[in-house]
DNA sequence: ATGGTATATTCGCTTAGACGAATATAGCTA
DNA sequence: TAGCTATATTCGTCTAAGCGAATATACCAT
């Protein structure tokens, strides 16, 4: 039960769920792109994602420059049933879907997670155009 | 969202969480057993089903001495969601099910909860005996 | 090595929240 | 009224957590 409650806490702030939304909507994001879709600071935005991994909410992995950050991949069927029914909170969630739409936009726009849109393996690597 | 996120932050204590589970398995609950039952102190037991009051996920109503907390009434759809994933949770987890045995065996012995298991309505008024 | 970019961490501050002990309040009964 | 029981609230203390500004670190390019 405990475990619950470290999973809820680390859903209890609204900047938090937001950085999760994004997360949700896209497979992998930079730093900098959640910073510009939700007009964070940079210091805010990498807070609030160290702490939800370190609820083992998020994985990150370091990508050159930036550091990607993902849902978790869930370590039991609890946390797996609980990320689906947050994704399905958030999908009719009108802030939610504002922010989901204002990154689609910036990913239009060619800001620097567009990369992320290909998913690894998807392509074969010599086709890969890397933005570095 | 950030209605989102004050439910979250309600559920994101152990105590709270084991309140919540001990009223969704028996409807209505006072004070004093639920201290019993998770051998907590009264001034912990009624902070938090203060806390979880206001965060509209409790509702309370005074019967003579006692108060009874039960879970509220949603006031929506995704609130009524909310509790019911909620509850699917606690009734898969270990200590929430040892509390609610415990709960279980405290009011086969007559606890002050009693009186409650008898839904209001389903009986005659004239059979009742209330405990006083 | 130098410098630049992306991200993480620290610092100082402020507020929220958890706790037990003590006290206050509400409602009952005699 | 007084006294009892169940519950709520206050007080003092401690820790967690939020924030921006500043600083540190990691990685890349030249």
């Amino acid at each position: 039960m405990d475990r619950l409650a470290v999973v809820f806490k680390a859903l209890s702030d609204e900047t938090r769920l937001r950085i999760v939304n994004l997360l949700f909507t896209s497979g992998e994001l930079c730093v900098c792109d959640i910073e510009r879709v939700m007009g964070c600071t940079q210091t805010k935005v990498s807070r609030h994602l160290a702490y939800l991994r370190k609820a083992q909410l998020v994985d990150g992995r370091r990508r050159g420059l930036w550091m990607l950050y993902s849902i978790a991949h869930p370590r039991n069927p609890e946390q797996a049933e609980i990320l689906g029914f947050l994704a399905s909170l958030l999908r009719s969630n009108d802030l939610a879907r504002a922010d989901a739409e204002r990154l689609a936009r910036e990913i239009r726009n060619g800001c620097c997670s567009t990369f992320t849109i290909i998913k690894p393996g998807s392509i074969p690597a010599t086709l890969l155009i890397e933005k570095t």
